[in-house]
RNA sequence: CGGGGUGUAGCGUAGCCCGGUAUCGCGCCACAUUUGGGAUGUGGAGGUCGUCAGUUCGAAUCUGGCCACCCCGACCA
């Protein structure tokens, strides 16, 4: 059948291509390096984002909009945020396009821009050039906003939603008085994600800190959770930095304080993209398509009528339209798809590979005997229960799901954590096992980017509230003080 | 960006080596019978063979450029 994928044993790549295309998540577009989020994907998308900005509401920010183009000029104006984006802008040069003598759409040469814009590979520029208006007193702090946007790096190699060149996103900018209030906004965010991603996506994370190598460009401190996936390799699914006054200084953000003295002030800034439907996708999934935890499924339960002719198909109607407001009463979305254009079972296969939670059969069968057929995506398991009472039972079983994709989720990130004490054992598990392997590490660049040669391994974070433990590094045998946490990553 | 591979109907493909206007399956349309896990039959529609150029009487097939995708590498807040 064409609707069919690959399996993740298989390969776990193509597996993950096919499943995004036929799920109807997204597919390539004209443009290279881009692509189309197609409406199932969206939906999701929209889920995201709704239950995000609530939380970022709730935690005192708002939402505001700032332009797609940065004056070239800006991105020099920060020394060490030039350097990690100069190789993956997209620059505007012209203006204009005209018709070439040949009848060709050319661009016209005599539309040339005073000065280059670069389409945003990131705001933290424009924002901070911004802010500096915005910013006079300790009054006008502190400043907390976001915004949703589309962004553009010019990526070597892309891949749906894990890295496109150009993706959807929000980005959250804060000004503040001091160091402190700025280190606990960055920590708050960093929760405000893991609490997002765990709780609606059902993906635990590790929380922790990146090391010197992996730090955004700019920033003093980044924060990072990371989630593990079913092929063992990790992904960082959202970022928090603190950036100290480095924007501040280079844009001359100054404010009066309260006592008088005139300082920059600080600043961070934090992010999740479209990646993260990559991690949705690549941590519950199966062989049989997409597996969505309820919170973030755009139909929750949907209700496949199973009949002989108009008429019989009015008699399941009868019963399936009040079940529906009852359950709609709960908060649940639910479809009713009575299309007639196609049959049961294949209206089985394809909510399976979209994967809608939970599934309701009737049919003259349940008709005559009062009851239901409930299937669950997750463990694809069915059963025939009374109508009586359902919608209290639907709700239970939508909980459920999503707790149990949670802790399949919990048991593999666990399974796939090993302590390791040597360079040999090291290897060997990256090798065989993958996942993240917790080993001791000198504090140094230099070991870190050998590790990353020889290994490919990277070190994904230092996490938060690490036990602190005297050890030898894996590499140098140099004294160490706490395991980091090691893995391939996406 | 370097190495390798692929591109033929909406999707998946045969044909390419050895040049003669394209095969099969799924899907699509019509009708009938069907409907508790991707229905069956009969009839039908759908193609500038990725694109541009070259060789040739003639190109899906040979040659070159370009584009896109996949795999490996480099890069990746």
């Amino acid at each position: 059948m064409s609707k069919e994928i690959g399996t993740r044993k298989e390969d776990f790549s193509k597996w993950y291509n096919e499943l995004v295309l036929k799920a109807d998540l997204a597919e390539h577009s004209a443009v290279r390096g881009c692509m189309v989020i197609k409406p199932h994907g969206y939906a999701i998308w929209e889920k995201m984002q709704a239950a995000l900005d609530k939380m970022f509401k709730d935690t005192g920010h708002v939402n505001a909009y700032f332009p797609l183009f940065i004056p070239k000029s800006f991105f020099s104006k920060e020394a060490s945020h030039v350097d990690g984006f100069a190789k993956e802008c997209a620059v505007v040069t012209h203006y204009r396009l005209k018709t070439a003598p040949d009848g060709s759409i050319v661009v016209d040469p005599d539309a040339k821009l005073e000065e280059e814009l670069i389409v945003r590979p990131t705001s933290e520029t424009i924002i901070w050039n911004t802010y500096r208006g915005w910013i006079q007193s300790y009054r006008d702090l502190p400043l907390l906003i976001n915004q949703w946007a589309n962004v553009v790096r010019w990526e070597m190699r892309t891949r749906l939603f894990l890295r496109t060149a150009e993706f959807l996103w929000q980005e959250g900018h804060t000004a503040h008085a001091t160091a402190e209030e700025a280190v606990e906004e960055t920590r708050k965010m960093l929760d405000v994600y893991a609490d997002f991603v765990e709780n609606f996506m059902a993906v635990p994370v590790v929380k922790g800190v990146k090391t010197v190598n992996e730090r955004f460009a700019g920033a003093l401190d980044t924060y990072c959770i990371e989630a593990m996936l079913q092929d063992g390799k990790a992904l960082q699914a959202g970022t928090s930095h603190f950036l100290g006054q480095n924007f501040a200084k280079a844009f001359d953000v100054k404010f009066t304080s309260k006592e008088g003295k005139l300082d920059y002030v600080w600043a961070t800034s934090w992010g999740v993209s479209t990646r993260l439907m990559g991690a949705l996708v690549m941590s519950h999934s199966d062989d049989n398509g997409l597996v969505l935890p309820p919170k973030l499924a755009p139909i929750q339960v949907v209700i496949v009528p199973i009949y002989k002719g108009e008429e019989g198909l009015n008699k399941i109607r009868e019963v399936v339209l009040p079940l529906k407001k009852k359950l709609e009463n709960f908060g649940i979305s639910v479809k009713f798809d009575d299309r007639d254009t196609q049959r049961p079972g294949w209206k089985f296969a394809e909510y399976e590979m979209k994967g809608v939670p939970v599934r309701i059969a009737v049919g003259e069968r349940d008709l005559a005997n009062g009851t239901v057929e409930i299937a669950r995506r997750d463990t694809l398991s069915k059963e025939t229960v009374s109508i009586e009472g359902i919608e209290t039972k639907i709700v239970q079983l939508l909980s459920d799901i999503q707790d149990n994709l949670y802790q399949i989720a919990l048991k593999r990130k666990t399974e796939l954590t090993t302590r390791v004490e040597t360079w040999d054992e090291f290897v060997k598990v990256l090798e065989t096992k993958g996942g993240f392997v917790a080993a001791h590490w000198d504090g140094t660049s230099e070991t870190e980017q050998k590790i990353k040669e020889m290994t490919k391994a990277t070190i994904r974070c230092i996490p938060l509230n690490n036990v602190q433990e005297e050890g030898k590094c894996i590499l140098t045998g140099a004294r160490s003080k706490e395991r980091v946490l090691f893995a391939i990553a996406y």
